[in-house]
DNA sequence: AATTCGTGGGG
DNA sequence: TCCCCAAGAAT
């Protein structure tokens, strides 16, 4: 197989994005709030929230001594509020079981609430500089087009893993350097849709562009529609919680003019029972 | 293993 | 206008 590492490292040198979380001494716990909120949102969107966090909670233990209810509230519009819950709940348990300092241990990292398989090496890795193999949609991508010669990635599994180790440089620093260029190809470069293969560093390794680009089908699923969904219902009940300045919103005065008032008491109950919403006396308001 | 979970910008 | 897509995790 063509060497992927060299050439991709020596690009990533040259072309990566001066992103805030990857300046020197950013820090640990800057590293893991920059992971949550990247989960499924994109940079672009991130990065003004990331520093506004930051501002406010400068260490994991300031953040564990505010309510969830706040960490709801300043997560804003970045969606999948659930995120902004298991931050919380994750800097409560790096106070309590950690003293306050973001784990380097994977195994720790993984035992974090909303920490999977990417974010707890995400941080081993860009944060600490150890050595393993960080696996994002990205990443996926782009092995399943130079390594496998597949026009799309697979579902995900643990073999993504296995994949990204056999290509990793057995030294730490270029390790951590390679799993940063592979992620940032595919963001940049090997897009999904729309991939520019005329500025492909590694376009001469690549088994895809040998093979002649061929379209080898897509196995995901089609996103489900957002407008009149529930999940559009409950980011309206949120954003009603977060925008009442007396914290406390009467359950029938709750986003009353929704069309579908079934759909409405439905995403209530959900909210609850996530745990983003209490309901008590009438009222509603996010978790103290 | 397949579903669910927000929100906004670009093609 | 839609549809696609975005540094995933939990259940």
């Amino acid at each position: 197989m063509p060497d992927l590492v060299r050439p991709l490292v020596q690009w990533y040198r040259e072309h990566a994005r001066d992103l805030p979380w990857r300046r020197a001494g950013f820090g640990a716990w800057g590293v893991l709030v920059s992971e949550f909120m990247l989960q499924q949102t994109p940079v672009s969107r991130v990065i003004p929230h990331l520093e506004a966090w930051l501002s406010r909670w400068p260490e994991p233990a300031d953040l564990a001594a505010d309510a969830p209810a706040e960490a709801v509230r300043q997560w804003a519009n970045l969606g999948y509020p659930r995120r902004a819950l298991w931050l919380h709940r994750a800097a409560v348990e790096i106070r309590d079981r950690h003293d306050g300092v973001v784990p380097r241990d994977v195994d720790d990292l993984l035992a974090l609430s909303g920490i999977g398989d990417y974010t707890a090496r995400a941080v081993a890795v860009f944060a600490y500089g150890d050595r393993h193999p960080v696996v994002d949609t990205n990443t996926r991508r782009v092995l399943a087009r130079t390594v496998s010669g597949m026009s799309q990635p697979g579902p995900p599994s643990k073999r993504d893993l296995e994949a990204m180790t056999a290509l990793l440089p057995a030294d730490r620093g270029e390790a951590a350097v390679f799993n940063a260029a592979t992620m940032e190809l595919g963001a940049v470069v090997c897009t999904s849709r729309s991939p520019r293969c005329e500025v492909c560093p590694v376009a001469s390794a690549c088994a895809w562009r040998a093979a002649g680009y061929p379209d080898t089908g897509d196995t995901r699923r089609r996103q489900a529609r957002y407008e009149g969904s529930d999940r559009q219902a409950r980011g309206a009940v949120l954003k009603a919680l977060r925008d009442d300045a007396t914290h406390a919103v009467p359950l029938t005065d709750v986003i009353p003019e929704w069309p579908d008032a079934q759909q409405r008491d439905r995403a209530i109950d959900s909210l609850v029972t996530d745990g983003l919403a209490d309901a008590s006396g009438g009222m509603l308001r996010l978790p103290a």
